[in-house]
DNA sequence: ACTGTCGTGGGTAACGTTGCCCAAATGTTT
DNA sequence: AAACATTTGGGCAACGTTACCCACGACAGT
């Protein structure tokens, strides 16, 4: 039997009259403020439950805090955000903030309305996880609300960074990649459109990770990169690519799993089994690369943990709005499993 | 060089002072509102150009609308529910709202408390995806904000649904298996621990499509469900026991890919190969089942569809609050892949 | 008894936007 | 020419909350 008559919303001003305080004295409760006696806060508790009184976050957001985070991710579909945003949920659950994500952001564009969106809503504070705008872009959104960057290698005095150290990374794979006894390692990029930050994305370090540990191996002139994106069709194509090479690569080293997922695909099609005709490595060890069917070897970057620092340091920062900007680098590990192995025997 | 000091706000007030005009003739051209002139209307749109100026949500929110809509989701994890939600934005994409995605209501409780906070943030609209909540509660939140339920199979006054046939999803499965040959055909079915709302949920009517299709096709003693959850690690756990059956099963419907996905594992694990010794079908036809080195045959049940379907109801209802409710089911389709084939000959 | 200090509690004015009303100017019908 | 409708624009009061002040009594130290 719910009314169907539209009530009005239970105010602060009522649970003050129900009370029988003042609606200072209530807001004073609410926030824990100072300047509140024990038999006084016992009364409003009562009376907000006895109403079910609910503070209205728009009024509370023409006044200030709204208790609210953002959270923007690129891609809900790539399976290594949900991760680091469990993370950020899990950080946040006893706290007084909500979270709340800003899905597809594909391009500069879309991603500075969504920027702009959750600016509009007078959130507390705001993560964003690999975000492709310029870094000035970025600046000035940390000088309008705290933020919190998550996979870009930059370093500001206003914003927060955590990310993993793809550098490492990338040299973990190809480690282990020579260790097996492979020479011809390939490696599928995610190349951006957009030339503003190149330097800083993930994606372009993993790539520059990948030329270093090949230099520092003597593999020099085997550096062999196609430039895709990070998606199913990116890698497919990327590894149809390297395939068709007069002397194709013994291993292919995919920048993200998803990637590595699509250059599965196109080794299967094409007739070679992985790992004895070629290895395949992926990065972000995302559930799908641990599934036994699939057995990727990968690199994990512990999604969870950065989510879960992305979070504290926001938090810190809502409190302290000029402490000094921190930068949280990673270390990621190698999860080896069955899609590499030795190079063919020849 | 962006600048250190917090500037204010650019408000409407800043606007019509430089437009010359009055606020509130900002605001109607802001909501294209009727009594403008073309010639305000250009003043007023250059004004806010110069000045860079952008609604406060908050302000908003305390008059009305918010031009936000709050989706929720169960578990992003889930590789099915990004497609609902692309459908959702998609659809969304050219609208004045913006969407907003609370995650990870494991729950009733958790959901209530999602609930409750999309609604004190005002929201204009919300969209629930698969919620546990008691029917009485979904009634009782309707009734304060326009709602669209994806995928409970209810039936309201006040709200929307969107859902897949899922009897009809089952029995496509379970008629592929039968034209194959297969006779002891088991379940791994979803069970909740709350008893309030069971037989409005998709999973438990997908458990009931299996249940009628066995009959109809005289296999009503070969009936086999075992009861778990639509999580990898519940697919896992109810293969295994499955597996362990004196006469195992020849065929698995897991009512989920992830749940299939766990399924896959187990069997891998025992030593048996897919479909040789059993077949496999799972239900939602993810990204995942249709990656060539798993080939899980499934049910599609078009979850871009239904998040078209459901953004374009909830957009409605906000328009016209009294509109008669309307109930959507789309029909699934099978896609049939790998993991099924007849039966082992014995 | 006189000044401070502390612990309580309340009054009030914003915050930025929009719905409702009214006023003036313009156009249209008798 | 008078009466009436329509268009165009503005004034004002909310919406619900909180930050900033001030007032009152109790109590301590001179």
């Amino acid at each position: 039997m719910t009314r169907p008559v539209q009530q009005r919303r239970v105010t602060i001003v009522d649970v003050a009259r129900h009370a029988q305080v003042s609606t200072t004295a209530v807001s004073k409760v609410l926030r824990n403020a100072y300047g509140t006696s024990p038999a006084m806060r016992d009364k409003v508790h009562q009376a907000i439950a006895d109403l079910g009184y609910r503070p209205s976050a728009a009024a509370r957001g023409l006044r200030g805090q709204t208790y609210t985070l953002g959270v923007m991710v690129p891609d809900i579909a790539n399976p290594f955000f949900p991760e680091v945003l469990n993370g950020v949920t899990n950080r946040l659950n006893d706290s007084d903030y909500q979270v709340l994500l800003a899905p597809g952001c594909a391009g500069e564009k879309a991603e500075a309305k969504t920027i702009d969106s959750m600016i509009d809503r007078s959130m507390d504070g705001i993560i964003l996880i690999a975000p492709v705008s310029p870094r000035a872009h970025l600046e000035h959104v940390a000088g309008i609300v705290p933020t919190v960057i998550v996979g870009r290698h930059a370093r500001s005095t206003i914003f927060d960074t955590v990310a993993d150290d793809d550098i490492a990374g990338a040299a973990l794979v190809v480690d282990h990649l020579v260790s097996l006894g492979h020479r011809r390692i390939a490696h599928i990029e995610h190349l951006e459109t957009e030339p503003s930050c190149i330097e800083e994305m993930p994606n372009m370090v993993r790539a520059e990770g990948y030329r270093l540990a090949m230099r520092r191996h003597g593999l020099e002139d085997q550096i062999d990169i196609v430039s895709t994106t990070y998606t199913q069709a990116g890698g497919y194509t990327g590894a149809r690519e390297l395939l068709d090479r007069p002397r194709r690569p013994t291993a292919i080293f995919a920048g993200a799993d998803i990637a590595a997922m699509g250059a599965l695909e196109a080794i299967s099609q094409a007739g070679l089994s992985v790992p004895d005709d070629i290895s395949v490595a992926g990065y972000d060890n995302t559930t799908f690369a641990a599934f036994s069917q699939v057995s990727l070897t990968s690199v994990d970057q512990a999604g969870w943990q950065i989510g879960a620092d992305a979070a504290r340091l926001l938090v810190e920062r809502i409190a302290h709005r000029e402490r000094r900007s921190s930068q949280i680098k990673l270390s990621p590990t190698l999860v080896v499993r069955g899609t590499t192995g030795p190079p063919p025997a020849r």
